[in-house]
RNA sequence: GCCCCUGUGGCUCAGUGGAUAGAGCAACUGCCUUCUAAGCAGUGGGUCGGGGGUUCGAUUCCCUCCAGGGGCGCCA
């Protein structure tokens, strides 16, 4: 990364320098490098002189002056300056920056990639919502946010896999099947009643016909416990189909789907208690086998197993963290929840100790939770109540794009508000588009030029000289910048922004520089043109690749 | 009461320990006889919630107050 090698070069001048006897003896910090907001302040600049002022005891200009004047040369520097309180500013050199087209358009789709997490094996386990109905709106945002950062930490050198946990056992699952039981006995004319606060929605009483249509009456012959065994796996089926479609849609994919169960199945469950009891971990109390996290510093202690005999919640994540950890050996582990989860936090993290693996290889995402709203009503969401506004009717009135986008444009940690019907109406103003037409214009252009027999491949870049074509590759080149930052700050909206000004530089070229021209005299420059905007077609590609949006050849 | 997150233009939100704080939407004004006007150019609009502190420098870090969201179960 230039941003790096523009440090390193910084480095260099001040130990040189006071090798000289220029700069006094100090230890040497690290060299802040910035992009500087003016465009006239270069392509990087550092206020390092500022801070190093007091540890030289002179003045900010002035080791500024040293430096610059002790700076090794290097291609891809253009001019060096020193400005007022004391930066110094760096500007890339013109023919160098044209050359990068080339080098661009080499690498093809892994351009911006780089070996930060050196092929470390991470997990992202997110939506992971309750396979007991279809996904609502809310798990939208938990998906966006977990498919994106696990393409950009793919790109920077990481071993990802996404991962759902499907929470097929326990309290919640029991319930399901309750509910689908009476629902299926009622589609069979058996007046049979809902479970006490079971699934509201009208979605259990189709599921319910369908079991009755699929299944007859065989769950209605054989006793309660064991058609509700057997509705459960029905169900389960059913549910999860549902949500792999309704993930699919937005373009989600998982490696794999973990079943809770399992955990219980094969022991996992039973090693994980007896490690834990080893470790004095666990007390017993009220009848019930709790974890002692306050001993590790959480604010309070969690029931590994209630006092009915039924493990806790808080059971399966131990068991799971140990299977993804010790069992399958990954180095990072980084969950998704959602705000209404963070209490939980200072448990998982005294988990981690209990299992003797160091609580910073996992990390937990916190993403604020959306306020779903309608006209400006605001809307509540849940499945028990059976008010439930689904992902996939969204998805369908917004567009999944413009639904990503919106998604993906806010930090984590920003709340923030969906206007439901505002979105419909105002889906085609989404900035998605803006950067999908950038990328759709390219395509038209290449057509064009295809029509005329223009072959692509050729081309001379070093006539790339105009300062548009200029602005728009040093755009392109601060993608590595981008990914590096997105999944170092686990943030990957920053994507967003970095995708509009791509594209908002490429609608302004296009504005004043022509690619395709008639005229034989502008022969090269058109073949130069095109590697160039066939180099943007690549970046902007890479950039909605990585946020999980689909890239048209045609608007 | 305690804990976590947030408070930036009319609206929804980016942003950074540093050089004049940005975008989209909304409002207003221009620009299509050549590659897609889902575009471009321009105008108006901000005490970066209030107050202290640290710093050469704070919208950014710390404290405090105010406001909003979330959490404090043998639910998940």
């Amino acid at each position: 990364m230039i941003r790096d090698d523009v440090a390193k070069l910084v480095h260099k001048a001040i130990k040189k320098a006071q090798k000289r006897g220029d700069l006094p003896k100090f230890e040497v910090p690290e060299i802040p490098i910035e992009r500087p907001k003016q465009v006239e302040h270069g392509d990087f600049a550092t206020p390092v002189c500022l801070q190093l002022a007091r540890l030289a005891r002179m003045a900010p200009m002035r080791i500024a002056e040293i430096i610059t004047k002790r700076l090794p040369k290097a291609d891809y520097l253009g001019s060096v300056g020193v400005a007022k309180p004391g930066y110094i500013n760096f500007s890339l050199s013109e023919g160098w920056l044209a050359r990068q087209v080339d080098a661009i358009l080499d690498v093809g789709e892994r351009y911006g990639n780089i070996d930060l997490g050196q092929q470390l094996k991470v997990q992202v386990e997110f939506v992971s919502s309750n396979p007991t109905g279809p996904l609502h709106v809310g798990s939208g945002r938990n998906a966006v946010i977990g498919d994106a950062l696990a393409h950009v930490l793919a790109a920077a050198g990481y071993d990802v896999q996404r991962e759902y946990y499907v929470n097929d056992a326990g309290t919640q699952m029991r319930l399901f099947a309750e509910t689908l039981y009476a629902r299926y006995a009622q589609a069979l004319d058996r007046d049979e009643p809902m479970p006490e606060s079971g699934y509201q929605g009208a979605y259990m009483v189709e599921m319910g016909q369908r079991a009755a249509r699929e299944h007859g009456t065989q769950f209605l012959d054989v006793e309660r416990e064991q058609a509700l065994e057997a509705l459960t796996e029905v169900g389960l089926g059913y549910t999860m189909e549902v949500i792999r479609e309704d993930l699919a849609l937005m373009g989600v994919h998982f490696d794999r789907w973990f079943s809770e169960r399992t955990l219980y199945e094969d022991g996992t469950f039973a090693r994980v208690l007896t490690l834990l009891r080893e470790g004095d971990h666990i007390v017993e109390r009220d009848g019930a086998v709790w974890f002692t996290a306050t001993d590790l510093g959480a604010d309070k202690d969690e029931v590994v197993i209630r006092s009915s005999g039924a493990p806790g919640y808080f059971a399966s994540d131990i068991a799971y963290h140990y299977d993804k950890f010790i069992r399958r050996g990954f180095d990072w582990v980084i969950d998704v929840w959602g705000a209404d989860h963070q209490g939980h936090v200072p448990r998982m993290k005294a988990m981690m100790q209990a299992l003797g693996l160091d609580p910073q290889r996992l990390s937990i995402i916190m993403y604020q939770l959306v306020t779903w709203r309608r006209g400006g009503e605001v809307v509540r969401l849940s499945r028990r109540t059976g008010d439930i506004v689904t992902l996939r009717e969204v998805l369908e009135d917004v567009g999944a794009d413009a639904v990503r986008f919106f998604l993906l444009s806010r930090a984590a940690e920003s709340q923030m508000d969906f206007d439901l019907d505002l979105a419909k109406e105002q889906s085609s103003e989404n900035p998605v588009y803006y950067v999908q037409y950038a990328h759709a214009r390219i395509c038209s252009i290449l057509r064009l030029a295809e029509a005329r027999g223009l072959a692509t491949g050729q081309g001379d870049v070093t006539l790339l000289t105009h300062p548009l074509e200029l602005a728009m590759i040093r755009r392109m080149l601060m993608l590595p910048e981008v990914i590096e930052l997105a999944a170092t700050s686990l943030a990957p909206h920053h994507l967003a922004p970095y995708a509009q000004e791509l594209a908002s530089q490429f609608h302004v070229f296009y504005r004043d520089c022509r690619v395709v021209s008639s005229d034989p005299a502008d022969r090269e420059l058109t073949l130069a043109r095109m590697k160039l905007i066939r180099a943007a077609k690549t970046v902007l590609a890479k950039t909605l690749h990585l946020m999980g949006m689909t890239v048209p050849e045609r608007m």
